[in-house]
DNA sequence: AACATCGGTTCATATTATGAACCGAGATGG
DNA sequence: CCATCTCGGTTCATAATATGAACCGATGTT
């Protein structure tokens, strides 16, 4: 791993949970050599990426983050122009709803807005979600460039629950299921007892930019509250797509057009 | 510079105005080889710090930011605890009111509300404030370890206006009377025509992690005003204090104590 | 047609990162 | 009270990694 590789993975040590870490500690989390992390951490340090409590001598995440993370934001709303949807679409279902965006390969949860039911599935910002085992995986991969399906296929698809669908066969039948009707459905895939359905959020190019999915406990499900769910994500993407390309909003926009 | 401090700095070119870069472009910037800056910008992309734009192959901020902005914001909720407090103030001096967050040897602007007033202030949230010639400074500096104050004259004082105090003695004379009054006072030492006065915000441990400073253009401004504002300054501060640490507010709390 | 610039790649070389051993300071505990 | 941990941090010979001049093919510009 190259050395910025090395400085960045000790960034993605801090969690929510473990907000502040000793040096030893995160030496010992990362597999690094203690004198190796420290000069990273220093380097970080420098460049506001990191900062150390003066008194436990901990580190945690830098201001430095806060500040570019606003540079980001202000230039790609995706998450501020989605959110007031997002939120329209928690309380039509009733269910927990997740918007992810795309980077490196896989979606990266960006926003969630929680089931205001008892019984409902909790997901957290932040998480990371494959392209293979999650619906909105799925739907992502049904509306993307032929090479980005390819791409997903270069390593072993991972199964995280039985359920899980390993098998290139498999996985294609459901993203042909998904750009068919426009949204993707999937039970137990990535966790045991959820059931998700999700739909894509297209950018100008007409390829997505990310998914949103509506969440919900399994036992909650049949084929009609799913295609009711399915047929509520579409049309909350497309308005989102549509907000976030400043394009005209059309009932009955076309699937797929080239 | 270490390979990290590399590559943390291209991140930094990434502004408002450009938030997108082309290869070449921002090689040039830097100052570092393009081979090489296109090695570093693949070791974050792959960590999503950044992102490649696939048709105009532009690099721009990734979405690992956000992530990790989040993680960091809600553990150490600064911004979110004051923000109120700087909007009262705002509203209660008619004057822009900026937010500081001390990092690396610097003040670095975390949250602004604006005056309703035409001619008003302006800054901007990611604005780095040097310690020596900013009224945010001199308040941050006068209630900092001994230590903090003196690394501050490490290197020789910026002029940025002809105003700017560049001498120790003068900077330590506004340090010692915004100790002892509780709000520091400045004028045109930064930017031509801006007046501001600025009180600390002080952590658990009793030395600040930031300032709060209220800024007004010069002309608006005469003593009885300064002092006005100042006090309320301090009071905010004060009251932005106490929610942070959990500690009870009180009205009249010594300026420093040991 | 000639030229410039773009993003991206190669590979011998030189700089940089690495980590075992070592400090001193606090805890821990028998 | 001494022995023993573990902590954060440092050193320096060694090993790995980063570097950049030269080069590609593609895409404008003049």
């Amino acid at each position: 791993m190259s050395t910025v590789g090395k400085a960045i993975s000790l960034l993605e040590h801090f969690t929510l949970k473990e907000p502040e870490i000793g040096l030893s500690d995160i030496a010992r989390k990362s597999g690094l050599d203690k004198a190796t992390a420290r000069r990273l951490l220093v380097a970080l340090a420098e460049r506001r990426l990191i900062e150390q409590e003066p008194l436990s001598r901990r580190y945690r995440l830098g201001a430095g983050l806060s500040r570019l993370a606003r540079m980001r934001d202000a230039h790609l709303p995706f998450v501020r122009v989605a959110a007031p949807f997002v939120r329209e679409l928690a309380l039509e279902t009733g269910e927990t709803v997740h918007l992810s965006e795309f980077s490196a390969g896989a979606l990266l949860t960006v926003h969630v807005e929680l089931s205001a039911k008892a019984n409902r599935v909790s997901v957290d910002v932040g998480q990371i979600l494959p392209l293979h085992g999650t619906a909105s995986g799925i739907a992502f991969l049904a509306f993307s460039r032929p090479e980005t399906v390819e791409a997903c296929f270069g390593k072993p698809l991972t199964a995280f629950t039985p359920h899980t669908m390993t098998s290139r066969d498999k996985v294609m039948e459901a993203v042909r299921l998904a750009a068919e009707r426009g949204y993707s459905r999937s039970a137990q895939g990535y966790e045991e007892g959820v059931h998700s359905v999700a739909a894509p959020i297209l950018g100008s190019d007409g390829f997505p930019l990310g998914t949103l999915a509506v969440a919900s406990p399994v036992s909650r499900i049949d084929d009609a509250i799913a295609d009711s769910q399915g047929q509520a994500a579409c049309e909350a993407g497309r308005k989102i797509s549509a907000h976030l390309t400043g394009e005209q909003w059309h009932a009955s926009v076309p699937l797929r057009q080239r």
